[in-house]
DNA sequence: ACGTTATTTCGATATTATTCGAACTATGAA
DNA sequence: TTCATAGTTCGAATAATATCGAAATAACGT
């Protein structure tokens, strides 16, 4: 996995809002015409960009008739965000262990407070 | 917060290592000197590419005598984390949510399998 | 005070990224 | 086949990044 590229594809404000956007909307995606909209870029800088994003594997494309669909690649992102975290806090005392896990509150347990 | 900078300092080969040996590493960290034998890297380029991700807030420095000690900051980390999959799917079908939680075995149950 | 080790700052250079207009390709409609 | 729309590729200008040697600063030991 090449985390640097795809942290690369990341690294660059249009792109992370272009992928933010994708994350939210699902497999289903969105034509490159409606995300130029909600970005304000025009077409052949946001062609460069999802490029960058497909060649990263953050997002993929498929057609349909004369429109494009580009969707976030869930297991790419879920893969990326496992590497950052990698052994975390491996060499260190056990209590740090609790520094590892991201403040994420599952959706099934919405009223339960996390850490006290 | 800002994600772009902070995705930008882990884009790069020996920052992205840099600081996964300090995540590794826990609160204790490492010194520069440390740091630089294991990444093969000269002093000012280390020194460079530390203070992008102080910069950056990824990482926190200390000073101990003569020496200074790098340590991953694990709050941003996490924040960066719960960034990029922020409203994941909140525009989808409600079957996309499952795409939305990193593949990371909590430590309490090793054995139980993932997602059958 | 002086030397030594740890680390950073400075300057200069080489490489890479971002942007946009213009031209190109692809698909569907008339 | 001709036209319009969706999207990409190309070329060129500008800006940002990475690297290192040399010089500077910081703290300690003698």
């Amino acid at each position: 996995m090449d985390a640097v590229e795809a942290l690369g594809a990341l690294a660059q404000p249009t792109r992370l809002e272009a992928f933010r956007l994708l994350v939210k909307r699902g497999p289903g995606g969105y034509t490159p015409s409606e995300l130029g909209d909600k970005l304000g870029v025009t077409a052949p800088t946001l062609s460069f960009h999802l490029k960058e994003l497909l060649h990263a594997g953050l997002v993929e494309a498929r057609r349909d008739g004369r429109f494009l669909h580009y969707s976030a690649d869930f297991g790419r992102m879920n893969a990326l965000l496992s590497f950052l975290t990698e052994n975390c806090c491996a060499l260190a005392a056990p209590g740090c262990a609790a520094d590892c896990a991201p403040a994420v509150v599952p959706r099934k347990a919405p009223s339960q407070r996390k850490r006290a």
